[in-house]
DNA sequence: TTTGCGTATACGGCATACGAATGACTCGCG
DNA sequence: CGCGAGTCATTCGTATGCCGTATACGCAAA
């Protein structure tokens, strides 16, 4: 008899949370789509109690929040926009300096190639996928968890940025141009041109997506 | 009929929350404790439903983990502590900074007066208390949420090792001489200072924990 | 005495049922 | 025709039961 592989199958509560989380980051959802229990319960073919679950999970992601009734996606004001970016610009460019003082030779080259390929990514969603993937990389090479849990605890709400402005050609030119300098400065090791890659991007995120809430709030009032 | 105060009741679960965090803060557990979900809910006299989700936003403080069976409190390794302060070295001299050129001079001495009254507190307990209170408000003062969240995020955690060394009078006197400074520093408005004043407390508070963690690990393998 | 296996029990995951509260809708009155 | 009160449908919060599985304990054999 051949050995069969045992699957491990992850909680209901897990399989529902990122089978959600892949939708609304996928974009899949009206901006004021509200979510229910029990029809999410339903479409899943499950019970309330893991959805509710999972949509707890999602709340502490940032990405839905939690009204009297139901779970909506919450509001991102400027506001909102200009905190977010103020922590990043105070953690991201720094764990960059340190990353790039951090890792030998090997393994920053190695990023710094990784970044090179992934920004070739063709089409919108590809690269906000390689967007991921790079962000990932480099935050996993800080050597600090905690420090890279601080950073991507509002991952997902950003995600849900970039999704918007990432999908305009300009805005992706912007964002390889800084993604190709940041690769530049791990390839050399200089720490301090890393930071300022990384701030130069932030920054370019920032004022794109307020670019983006203007024209969506001028579209609005018609 | 005389009008009835409309009281509120907050959920059972966010009252289950609330009453484990404070007995956890509060040290009544044991660092080997078993959190079960049936024996808390028998005596907090609800079923097992609101007291697993309390349990669930535990985790997200910090303040427990799960196991594949149960909950427990979760490891504070060296590695942790260094990570978080690190973490917390780029947060909180850039918060206070920002506090104190942000407040204008009647609030900005009227937290100092806070902190100088708070300090006055007496037996260890207190102390600890105060020191949350100190904290909350100095937080609240940076006008960024998203900032304040990120330095929060791991604040029980935080108040766990607190718990551990304030109860030193050493390690107390420490941390009221540095709030004296913080505190002088903000009366003067010297941004600078406050931000110089806070890296010390983090400084000594690392400092207090690690040695705690050492003298732990000695008196354990006897 | 120790190791390994089998069984018992305890515990967590999920489903489901019930009650309560909220929001919508309708009907009636101004 | 508009506004308000009452009713009804929805949906969340909580309780509870069942099931699968992890853990613990005991017994037997080496």
């Amino acid at each position: 008899m051949a050995s069969r592989t045992i699957v491990r199958v992850a909680d209901l509560r897990h399989q529902v949370y990122e089978a959600l989380k892949e939708r609304i980051t996928a974009g899949e959802f009206p901006p004021d789509a509200r979510f229910q229990e029990l029809s999410i319960a339903d479409d899943m073919g499950v019970s309330r109690t893991p959805v509710r679950e999972a949509l707890a999970m999602l709340v502490r992601d940032g990405l839905l929040e939690q009204g009297r009734r139901g779970f909506r996606f919450p509001r991102l004001s400027p506001q909102f926009v200009h905190e977010v970016t103020e922590l990043r610009l105070r953690l991201e460019p720094y764990a960059l300096r340190r990353a790039v003082e951090r890792l030998d030779e090997g393994p920053r080259k190695r990023l710094a190639a990784l970044i090179r390929m992934e920004v070739l990514a063709g089409d919108s969603d590809d690269y906000i996928a390689a967007h991921r993937r790079i962000r990932a990389a480099v935050f996993e090479a800080i050597g600090n968890e905690v420090l890279a849990a601080a950073i991507q605890q509002f991952e997902d709400a950003i995600h849900m940025m970039r999704v918007s402005t990432l999908s305009e050609q300009r805005w992706r030119d912007k964002s390889v141009e800084g993604h190709l300098a940041l690769a530049g400065a791990l390839e050399t090791g200089d720490a301090e041109a890393a930071a300022q890659a990384q701030r130069n991007l932030l920054s370019n995120a920032a004022i794109a997506f307020i670019d983006y809430l203007e024209r969506q709030e001028a579209s609005e009032e018609d």
